[in-house]
DNA sequence: CTGAAAGCGCTTACAG
DNA sequence: CTGAAAGCGCTTACAG
């Protein structure tokens, strides 16, 4: 933790020493927030610069400036999903001199009073099984939250920014688009997770598929609960067997698309014809799949650029009331799977 | 950034106040390090449960204590390879109570400032392309370091962890694999980067091949500096046309590898018996290719382990001297394309 | 325009 | 066994 030569830090009164000032003044020129006289500025600065002085981040946020930590809780960082919006969100965040705090969705009591532990300028929360109770205690705390994709806000209480990226709307599109192919019967193959955990209704991408099938008259089923790959190729052998014959395949994401698109080519079926499959994602699985694999888009750069906005206005505006809201929109893919 | 009532923040000062004891007291029953009378701990303990108070972690940091926050600097993010890593290195970390801030490799002249701001506990640097002046500066700062898959090290002083992920090994030995099923003239797919940098020869993964190329006399060639996998492509189908006609293929990661199977096979080129085809990482692209991609599995989880093994290491041990190595081994999966 | 001083929330050496 | 007090590095209201 000692900088430089390992023997001192350098601090403000290093600084004040050799550029025969007061700490007050180090202080106003490194904040720009007082005039000084353009000799002393020049002489700190140069101080500064001889000294390569930083100014101690943790001393600052305790005088109740910013840590310049946001907060980022994913429920899959391993996806190709996370990997680009983490990494759209960064290049953003580091011109505004914040750095990204990742980690994943743990379960345990004590999680949450961790993130509360007076840290984070801002939390985005990008996973779907964070329980609401926890995302009011912590908007309660009065830290700015972006919420994503997350499902029933209506019941929370208090500012906070939501960002809806357009999954409910994407499936909905899918399912128009096997309708118009002429599909009839439609399997849907939600997450895999290894504590086998699917999704609800409440999932959005779940939700516009069903309700639409619904609409259509569409026959559906849904593969879900699966920890692995094997399981859920599984899942689809066991289903076909029963007698239900797809004729369209969505996936809640490309790697489940071609689990089950791989699973049909074993069992026979001719992709697109007998079997037409779309993915969610667009991830670079879609392009090295045979067929390729149609897929829906999300836009990451988009929602990156939504997110750090909206946390910028919430710490900027921390006692605006209601909840923000932006909308964006996905982008079907056509590959040769449709 | 005021917790629970949204009025005053709870401090010391307020468990001291509701159990009836001094700050210092609640100081030494939270960080465990003096015996208190039973009685008064229970009563401490109990103060804060009842206010839910959370020390305040900037305050601890100011007073030499660790800011428990570990910076991760990748030079890609979005890969899989990084997110099942970080994935690993999270929950490890999470039980130490750790947080890590993930970070792209960003190139102004600021950000070793910036991350020199005695922030971290601990860096991790996954990126080969960060510069060594700026590592041995970190080193100088007395921060703990872990360099993975990083290359000239030697020219490093200081005390530093060092990571060997197999990578040279990995390489060698897919080119004796591919020269025992009778190749002779190989092409090595290196990294598509929006920059257009490739890696020069100090990279583990083209030394490896190159050098295994050489002792057992087989042609090669390299295509590199692609900033788009379409650009890859077309350098490839240049290649060929030239009159070099590779019977076998290695990409640097399962992305280069797939793009170059796939453009062989447009051309005609059947695989594996024209082109036998071999990437890196053993991500989830290999299974769903047609055929499937062999590739060299990197083994993320003994990675995690070692690196957080050592930077644990360093930071209970901050003046040893010299540097920790550790060596971890690849581990080829066999598919169709060999 | 500028400086001395209080205070952010914590830790721990020191003196009982 | 315990408490008063100094101090970590910074910011800024206050009084010149």
């Amino acid at each position: 933790m000692e900088p430089l030569d390992g023997l001192r830090t350098i601090t403000r009164k290093d600084i004040a020493r050799e550029a025969g000032v007061t700490e007050t003044i180090v202080s106003y020129v490194i904040n720009g927030n007082r005039y000084v006289k353009e000799e002393k500025r020049k002489r700190v600065e140069e101080a500064i610069a001889k000294l390569n002085y930083r100014p101690n981040t943790m001393a600052r946020a305790l005088k109740g400036k910013k840590s310049n930590h946001i907060l980022f809780i994913a429920d899959d960082i391993q996806g190709e999903y996370f990997g680009k919006l983490i990494s759209e969100i960064d290049s953003l965040a580091y011109k505004h001199d914040y750095f990204i705090t990742l980690c994943a969705d743990h379960r345990d009591e004590d999680f949450v009073n961790r993130i509360y532990s007076k840290f984070f300028d801002g939390i985005v929360i990008g996973s779907a099984t964070f329980p609401l109770a926890n995302i009011q205690r912590l908007i309660d705390a009065h830290i700015p939250i972006v919420l994503l994709e997350i499902r029933d806000y209506h019941t929370i209480e208090g500012t906070f920014g939501l960002i809806n990226t357009g999954l409910y709307e994407g499936a909905k599109a899918i399912v128009r688009l096997l309708s118009e192919h002429g599909r009839k019967r439609l399997l849907f193959l939600d997450r895999i997770s290894s504590d086998g955990k699917g999704s609800d209704l409440s999932d959005w991408r779940l939700k516009g598929f069903s309700q639409e099938c619904e609409r259509l008259h569409l026959e559906m089923q849904v593969v879900t609960g699966c920890r692995s790959e094997e399981e859920m190729a599984q899942k689809v052998r066991d289903l076909l067997a029963t007698g239900f014959v797809p004729d369209g395949l969505v996936g809640r994401n490309d790697q489940t698309a071609l689990v089950g698109m791989q699973t049909c080519k074993r069992l026979g079926y001719s992709i697109p014809s007998d079997m037409a499959c779309v993915g969610f994602d667009n991830s670079r699985l879609c392009r090295f799949s045979e067929p390729t694999l149609c897929s829906m888009e999300i836009q990451q750069k988009e929602i990156a650029k939504a997110v750090m906005h909206m946390l910028m206005h919430l710490m900027d505006h921390p006692q605006d009331g209601g909840h923000l809201e932006e909308h964006l929109s996905t982008r079907l893919v056509m590959r040769e799977s449709v």
